[in-house]
DNA sequence: CCTAATATGTGAATGAATGAACACACTTTG
DNA sequence: CAAAGTGTGTTCATTCATTCACATATTAGG
């Protein structure tokens, strides 16, 4: 059931962590069986939607009866790969680096920043929470073999470099917090995370609401 | 110019923000016009794109000539109201809540937060970069006057209790780390930044694209 | 001043995502 | 075992967003 049975849309693939966790969570409580409605409740998508999105990816509820929780975590799970831990290499451990190092997606045992990076000398070859950090010059030489994921945390002015490095040093996936947009190449995936873009955005928005 | 002539839609507005940086870039190094082709490779989005969000507050451009740099940070800088400073309070002095007051948006002088709160008697009383850290149950007695934004960095079990009192004293848009999603009031606005699940999406992304 | 070159703003076409509604399959109960 | 109830998966309609393509307005140059 792991394959799609047609192509999966980008709104429906990044609502999989959102169902992967509240069925996790469900689990956890002792629920077994749970209705796309009750669903919708929990983490406000309407219920077609969820449907919908559940549908892609195989039959996996019974008419009359809903979704077996169970079953929710086991095919989620297999989607996000949560069977085969991601190890994950972090570059820039300014106070943003080092928070996420320390939290390190504890909530989710597959992930799991493994070494982080940085070029300042009072940093290099210290560690936090066991996370050794190494000069980002030896990028090459510390990155573990198999690791193909990176987070980035460093200035806007250096990311470019960074990642063209990264690249250079096999990275194919790479979250970063600097919002400049960089060419890469078509084999690698990049996720921005804009926090000033999203907060601008929203208060935007506010704003609007209280003019009306 | 400031008004909408029609309904602005949501993809246009989160693009905002991309749009004022990269104007204002351009402005601090000297460049005084822009064709939107020659924005398009800057930031990544496509050239009609471009136009078609641009048009939608007015006409911005000049048919044979292109866009005033000039003009756009102007007018982008106006309807995100980077003139009247937007005072925010941070709840949550963990480690990713000081790295946000560390921060503090230095690139945006109209975004300041003034004020952060915790519940760890450590904390409390204590400063950052001087921001004051209060307790979070003086809430309403230390909330400055007029201040109507709030991050939120807690843990997802204390989200909807914080959320509840923020509301209480007066906030109405609000930007927070836990994924939890919470009910509230129709004049608040919340956004969710939910870093484990872009994660996750991106990994997934990522996975697909290797396997084709 | 007139012509050639340029680049916007938008109507029309396409594509993506959501929403409504229901036939049918499964469950449950008596 | 039959009948009543329930909730999925899907079809159809609709809204939202992007892309195309070009008429039109402006600039630039001789």
């Amino acid at each position: 059931m792991l394959d799609a049975k047609t192509k999966v849309s980008k709104a429906t693939i990044r609502r999989i962590p959102l169902y992967y966790r509240a069925a996790q969570q469900m689990q956890q409580r002792g629920i077994r069986r749970v209705r796309s409605d009750k669903l919708a409740e929990i983490i406000h998508i309407p219920s077609a939607t969820i449907r919908r999105d559940f549908s892609s990816f195989g039959e996996l509820g019974k008419s009359g009866y809903g979704y077996s929780v169970a079953t929710l975590v086991e095919e989620f799970g297999q989607l996000l790969q949560v069977q085969s831990p991601e190890d994950i290499v972090l570059i820039g451990v300014g106070g943003l680096g080092a928070a996420l190092i320390e939290n390190n997606f504890r909530r989710n045992p597959d992930l799991d920043i493994v070494v982080a990076f940085d070029h300042d000398p009072a940093k290099i070859n210290t560690s936090i929470d066991g996370i050794p950090i190494y000069s980002f010059a030896d990028l090459k030489q510390r990155l573990p073999k198999g690791v193909h994921t990176a987070i980035v945390a460093v200035p806007s002015s250096s990311q470019e470099s960074v990642i063209a490095q990264l690249e250079a040093a096999g990275i194919t996936a790479i979250m970063t917090f600097a919002p400049q947009p960089v060419a890469c190449k078509p084999t690698t995936t990049i996720r921005y995370i804009d926090l000033t873009s999203e907060l601008q955005s929203l208060l935007y928005v506010a704003h609007q609401k209280q003019k009306a």
